[in-house]
DNA sequence: GGAAGTCAGTTGTAGGTGCAACCATTTTGG
DNA sequence: CCAAAATGGTTGCACCTACAACTGACTTCC
């Protein structure tokens, strides 16, 4: 019972912590950095948008609209895969790399203090092990997301070659 | 570094999953339960919305939008303080109390299926150390809500004697 | 090879949330 | 006392998110 009040106000104010940090410093959402950080580590910085929702656990007709508003920042482009017309790849462009790499030290300064600097080394240990076992009850059958969450989805993007970055809009 | 990848994942999919079973079984978001359900907990069901906005870790932006919304479904009432004309009070109304009695099973046993349950005992006992511990990080100087988060206020409402419920709208 | 079904993604709409601005009331301080 | 500041709440606006409906492209399977 304890735990679960707790709990629940972690989950209750956590968000909007990270949400206003990002925001004061870098006007983007968590989700926002998030995607965006995820798109820096991919290959080609590029992704597919399905892909990239399931990474993200977020169901694609969020992902989409938080996509377009990427892209009207200049942050991100989308373009259709060659392979396959129905997909379309979303890449970071070299403005929303560099944010991601502005932002990166704020945001993590952020989580060490409110949550990792809170926590004894065998702390943080638990929680991994806490977190990971109510994960296994979320992820397989969790009522959200269901035919979205596909994690066996090759992570690489269609296109070995992508359109030239050169031309934009 | 892994303690924050899983739970960032929780805090992404875990509000999901609370708020689409409330809001199947009962119509009512997560948040809209817990105002529901801390008001019912207080004497005469009635709280100040300053009060009810502490305890539930809200802004009272957010909170007089909610009660709003709940007042429109009859599931609340809301009147003005004798004492200080400023305030106001909020109350449960005999369907809203009707609406938490049904729906907190159905909240309590999702949680525990997806919380509880997947920990052992002393697990429990490890995530209620942390999550005190990541709070006390939060709550002090937490960016969030800074002037409205006051826990030195009385919780009782102003009012001895509310206004007969008999009478509505 | 063509109809039926599935899949990738977008769009529209309704409701939730933060922030800033606002009004009315109370308190404070000269 | 009265003006200035603080308090309690509400409202408007912009943005985010879920859900449902829709389009267009691929797959299946006779």
């Amino acid at each position: 019972m304890a735990a679960w009040v707790r709990l629940a106000t972690v989950l209750e104010l956590l968000p909007g912590v990270l949400d206003s940090q990002l925001r004061s410093d870098a006007g983007l959402t968590h989700f926002q950095y998030i995607v965006l950080s995820t798109l820096s580590e991919a290959p080609q910085r590029t992704m597919r948008m399905t892909a990239l929702a399931a990474r993200t656990h977020a169901t694609l007709p969020r992902l989409s609209h938080v996509a377009q508003r990427l892209q009207d920042l200049g942050l991100v482009e989308r373009f259709a895969c060659p392979e396959d017309a129905r997909a379309t790849n979303i890449r970071l462009t070299a403005v929303g790399l560099q944010k991601v790499h502005d932002s990166a030290p704020g945001h993590a300064a952020t989580v060490r203090h409110h949550v990792i600097d809170a926590l004894s080394a065998e702390q943080v240990q638990q929680l991994t092990d806490i977190t990971t076992a109510v994960l296994r009850r979320l992820g397989p059958h969790g009522a959200t997301t269901a035919s979205y969450t596909r994690y066996d989805l090759p992570t690489t993007p269609c296109a070995d070659e992508p359109p030239e970055p050169a031309e934009k809009r």
